[in-house]
DNA sequence: GCGGAAAGTTAGGATATACTAAATTATTTT
DNA sequence: AAAATAATTTAGTATATCCTAACTTTCCGC
C-alpha cells in the first residue's frame, strides 16, 4: 500500500525501452525544464507518435508528470530511476575500459545493452573492483548507489572565448568515430585547451592543446565541455 | 541470397526469448533425440501452447526442424546459435565468479540476463581475462568460439552402483539453495566420493567425501555428474 | 488576434511473446 | 481396435513497443 514500495517495485521492473526514456528525459531536462516530445524522440531515434504512447505509460507509473501538449518531467521516483541507469551505464563504462581494456571508444555501446541487464550487485561489485570511480571514461560523472550527482553544468568549447583556457571535463560518449577523432587530437578528460581564435560565421576554432595547435569544426566543439581556468592576466571571482 | 550469409544475420538478431529456447532445446535433445514441446514448456516455465509459435518461428528462421505434433530439433544454425548462448553464459559464469567474486550459487541468474546483452567480443575479453577456461563454476564445459564442446555424457550420483568411486564432475546450476548446501557437504567438481550404500525404494544414498560420511537423497543425487573411476577390485574394460 | 507552421496526439495496424480454453492428434491400455 | 489418456496445436486475447497517416493543439509572426 505504501507509496515508496510501489516505487520501488516500479523500478525493479522497468523494461530497457522505459529504462532508455528516463536517461533520454533526464538528459534533456537536466536541472529543471520539461522534455519535449519531438526531442525525446529524436534522442531516442523513434518516430515521434511512440513517445506519447510511452510516456503516458511511465506517467502512469509514477515515473513522469506529464501533461498533454506540454512536454513532461521526471518526478522524484523517475529521477532517482533514470539515475541508477546512468550509474549502471557509466560504471558499466569504466569497468569495461579499466579492468577489461576496452577501447574508449567502444565501450558506449556494450553499456547501452548490459545497464538493463546487469543487478545492483554487480554494479556495485564493478565499481569496488575498479576503486569506486568518480568518472566514467569519457569524464561523465557517476552517481552513487544513492542517486547523488555532480550536475554542474560545464561550457562547450563551441562557447569558450577565444584567448580562454580551460580543462577538458567530459566529451559526447556516443559516437565511437568521433571519440577515435578526439584521442588522435589528443582531446581528452584532464588536458589543458587554450582557445586560440574562432573563425566567423560557425567557422573552425583553433586551439593549442600541449604543444599542438590544431584547428576543429564547431560541432565537435560543442561535444568537449571544459571547465575554464582562471585566465592569467583577467581578474578573478 | 547465401544461406551461410543469412544464418549469421539469424544469429545476430535473435531476441532474448528465442535464445532460451534454443538453449532449453539444446539441452533436452543433446547429442540426438528431439525436444518435445511439454519439455520445453517446463523447462522455460511458460505453458505448452505457447511454444507451439515460438516453436514455427524459429523454424522459419531455419534453426530448428519442425513437424507438427513430433516435436522438433535443433538445426546445424539452431545447434551454433545455441551453443554461441551457452559458451556466454558459461564465460560470464567463471568470469563473475573468478573475476568480481561472485558467490558460485548467485552466478546463475547474473549469467541468465547478461549472456543475452553481452557481445561476442566482452565475452572472449572475459574469458581471455581469466585464462580461457574450459568449465564453468560447475563443471559445464565451455564451447569454444568455434562453437565445439565435450559432450561426454557422465552418470548421475543417483545412478552410480554402491562401492563404486567417482569424481564429481559438474552439477546442475540453477538453483542457488541446492548449490549452497551442495558446498555444504563439500559436493564439489572435483571432488572424489564413494557411494557406500544405498537405501531401496527411493531411498538415501550414503557416500563418503573425503573423510566424512553422509547420505543424501536420490532428487539432490541426480543433479550431480560423476566421472566412476576405475574400482579398486574390479575388472576394467 | 489570426493563420500557418510546428509540435503533439490519436487512430489503426504490425510484431513478438505470452496466456487460457477448446479442439485435435498421438499413445497407451485393455 | 476402441476407449481413455496424454500431448500438442489452434483460436482468440492481452501486453508492450513500435510504425504511418490523419487530426488537434500550440506557438509565432505580422
Amino acid at each position: 500500500m505504501s507509496a515508496a514500495r510501489e516505487e520501488a517495485d516500479v523500478a525493479d521492473s522497468l523494461t530497457a525501452p522505459a529504462e532508455d526514456y528516463l536517461k533520454a528525459i533526464y538528459a534533456i531536462g537536466r536541472g529543471s525544464g520539461a522534455a519535449a516530445t519531438n526531442e525525446i524522440a529524436q534522442r531516442l531515434a523513434i518516430a515521434p507518435a511512440s513517445v506519447s504512447g510511452m510516456v503516458r505509460r511511465l506517467a502512469d507509473q509514477g515515473l513522469l508528470a506529464y501533461e498533454r501538449y506540454h512536454g513532461v518531467r521526471l518526478t522524484e521516483s523517475g529521477r532517482r530511476a533514470a539515475l541508477r541507469t546512468l550509474r549502471r551505464h557509466r560504471v558499466i563504462e569504466s569497468y569495461l575500459s579499466q579492468a577489461l581494456g576496452y577501447p574508449w571508444d567502444r565501450v558506449h555501446d556494450e553499456a547501452e545493452r548490459l545497464e538493463h541487464a546487469a543487478s545492483d550487485e554487480l554494479v556495485d561489485r564493478m565499481a569496488a573492483t575498479i576503486g569506486e570511480p568518480e568518472f566514467d571514461p569519457h569524464g561523465a560523472p557517476i552517481p552513487t548507489r544513492e542517486g547523488a550527482v555532480d550536475e554542474t553544468e560545464y561550457t562547450s568549447l563551441a562557447q569558450l572565448p577565444v584567448g580562454t583556457s580551460g580543462v577538458v571535463v567530459r566529451v559526447s560518449d556516443e559516437d565511437p568515430a568521433m571519440l577515435r577523432y578526439l584521442a588522435e587530437l589528443s582531446i581528452l578528460p584532464g588536458k589543458k585547451l587554450t582557445v586560440k581564435a574562432r573563425a566567423p560565421y560557425d567557422g573552425p576554432i583553433t586551439l593549442s592543446v600541449g604543444r599542438q595547435e590544431l584547428s576543429i569544426g564547431p560541432a565537435l566543439a560543442a561535444n568537449v565541455l571544459i571547465a575554464p581556468l582562471a585566465d592569467s592576466g583577467r581578474r578573478r571571482g
